[in-house]
DNA sequence: TCTTTACCTCAAGTTAACTTGAACTCGTAT
DNA sequence: ATACGAGTTCAAGTTAACTTGAGGTAAAGA
């Protein structure tokens, strides 16, 4: 393990096109650490890179960030594997749905039918995507029936 | 086409099992419609669940609610084809994405390695799934240069 | 030394997609 | 007749994930 190189963080933020605004805002929520400061500037490891890369990934399967944290440093020291292959079958899930999704798009992009509702071979595959698809909307806070 | 059976909109919030609140709002936005009222009740067409089935596949293929409307009904009489094949594209894109993030997810949940950052079947998939994890953030209004 | 330039903090604003609350109107069951 | 449940409007609040702005600091180059 060499000793990683030290940058700031406008250079974390050439090398993962994130804006420094964000950085800060990830640093503050715990999604990523500066390894100290000069002066008031925050100083990266350069490895932190690669964690914004994950991170990136973690966004573009649609995880919040509270889910990634949770994936990337979870409560005690190490990586909570039931949780990863959880969201993994989640993932999954969602996937087939996409899948679903694109198809549909596409056949949709060609199919003559008036109206895409009335296509049989569209409303086959809604049916396909369906399961799942009604279900668990975000909820705001709960109200607690006193 | 026999005549459709007409819903008030509790019935409509069973079905597809969105607030009522959504479908006003959904309404609102354009995104379905009521056939007319009866004294202030709205009425729905049941075909309306179908298009909020579709909706929801949209919003599962993280369209927002603004792209998912311009793919329902575009700006003049029919479905925007080009539009549509392109954005079936995107989402493949998106798909394989998808898929080397749930690839690592599971092999993280079974890997042995300290860390995920040196694990190097991990790093491999972060590469994978990286060409566009760094592009195209969102952004609020653009400042115009005076 | 001076000035640029990059950084800092902290509070407040933004956006999408809804939800919540208050105050009101109906149709229907009792 | 009346009370209840389900609907209505409209304004304001909520959440996540950032951004923007004001006002200040400090390292590095001319």
């Amino acid at each position: 393990m060499k000793p990683h190189e030290i940058m700031d963080i406008g250079k974390v933020s050439k090398m993962s096109n994130l804006p420094v605004s964000t950085l800060r805002y990830y640093e503050e929520k715990g999604l990523i650490q500066s390894v100290g400061r000069n002066g008031l500037r925050r100083l990266f490891d350069a490895n932190v890179v690669e964690r914004l890369a994950l991170i990136s990934l973690g966004q573009i399967a649609r995880f919040s960030l509270d889910e990634i944290a949770g994936m990337l440093s979870p409560s005690g020291s190490n990586i909570d594997r039931k949780l990863l292959s959880e969201k993994a079958d989640e993932l999954d899930q969602k996937i087939q749905q996409l899948s679903a999704v694109r198809d549909g798009l596409r056949h949709a992009s060609v199919c003559k039918a008036r109206s895409h509702l009335e296509c049989p071979k569209f409303k086959r595959l809604l049916k396909l995507g369906n399961k799942g698809v009604f279900r668990k909307r975000k909820q705001f806070i709960e109200k607690q029936p006193k």
